[in-house]
DNA sequence: TAGTGAAAGTGATAGCCTCTAACTAGCTCT
DNA sequence: AGAGCTAGTTAGAGGCTATCACTTTCACTA
């Protein structure tokens, strides 16, 4: 076979290079942010000269696609994590906090402002779809009886989202607003809207999760 | 006086210029967004060459502070306004999306991701601090009895951020939800998180309203 | 084992960018 | 009218992304 299947010493040393461009590039990212981030430093880092790297990543775009990529399926993993361990909704909000502050610029690399040019590719609205695939499952748990409201409805018939999870509307827009939800306290907190308010984010934090589950 | 007071003929070009090149900024910045602001093409639009700008902003991150703050003004202002006319939280929320909707750089500018090196001067954490006061206003109005939480306690020892607003800490807490819930939800579907879910964004907000005046 | 072809890495370079420095033209005020 | 300040210029340093032509190094094969 002319082709090389497998995993040749090339292709395995491929891999091990990208991951530790990857590697400088998460570090770098979590001191200086994503707009600052340079492919010339990263390869001075990795000890080759400039433009070695696009020999691993065809342009800067596609190293961030690569982040964005990892940092979705990273928070996918935890969220499922969660699942299985915690099982309830209080405990999935905890380790979305949890994981959210380990490293504010991969959360604010998901759910901060997007970037100019950039598109998200068909896979990450895939895992994407994953997550709130556990956030419904997490709430069809717990659905009590509550007055149907006309986004009810209105989400009855615009449910193509969910695939076919099996859940009633009322526990889609359940978990639509645990998402929206946790998204808005959290991202304020990381962007430091709080910092000169004085009160706990963390206290805030467990009462709008607190509030979440009575409504 | 060898201090030209007032408006002198220079200083009203000069308060010109440095309008005109913000607009060019803000028009920049409406299609490119804020991590692509290039004082050079804004210096060739406005009519000057390159360096010449540095007559008007001492650097790019001070021509940015200007832009938060004017956003922030801007945002202030909407919230004033809508709390003279139409007086009611709904009213408020409807105001404020419609603000973000018109520019939404504008309001991640804002609420968006920090950028990295940069610090928000302490005029915007005043602004901040008229927002927050025009919502607890509004929120005085509606409060109804609930059980207190644990958190209501925390804000009765931690209110310094609202100033000397008599508002009590349960109205505080509502008006803090209020913030996170809007701030979610709006910014959310700024970043076109929903696009591909097919609900309405719309129906989405209003209902999110709706369900905070219930709490 | 020697040779061949692909891949990895290099420096040079173009074209952006921010920002500084030295200099010129023009306005303002005495 | 003259003096001084200011707005504007070009040149350039140093950073960035990205491309190109070139060399080295490796892996597989005849």
């Amino acid at each position: 076979m002319t082709m090389t299947e497998g995993t040749s010493p090339r292709e395995r040393y491929r891999v091990r290079v990208r991951a530790e461009i990857k590697q400088h590039a998460w570090e770098q990212m979590a001191t200086t942010g994503m707009s600052a981030l340079s492919l010339n430093a990263i390869a001075k880092q990795v000890g080759m000269s400039g433009p070695a790297l696009y020999r691993y990543f065809a342009s800067r775009d596609e190293l961030i696609t690569e982040l964005v990529r990892d940092a979705y399926r990273s928070l996918a993993d935890t969220v499922r994590a969660a699942r299985e361990t915690d099982a309830d909704v209080a405990g999935l909000a905890r380790a979305m906090r949890k994981w959210a502050l380990t490293d504010p610029h991969r959360y604010f690399l998901i759910y901060g402002t997007p970037i100019p040019g950039y598109h998200a590719p068909g896979e990450t609205t895939e895992i994407s779809f994953e997550i709130m695939s556990v956030l419904i499952d997490a709430h069809a748990a717990l659905s009590r009886a509550k007055p149907a409201t006309p986004f009810d409805a209105h989400l009855d018939a615009h449910r193509h989202w969910a695939g076919d999870h099996p859940a009633s509307s009322a526990t889609l827009h359940r978990a639509l607003s645990f998402w929206v939800r946790i998204h808005g306290v959290l991202s304020l907190e990381l962007a430091g809207h709080f910092t000169g308010m004085g009160f706990d984010p963390a206290l805030f934090f467990d009462d709008e999760v607190r509030g979440l589950l009575e409504n």
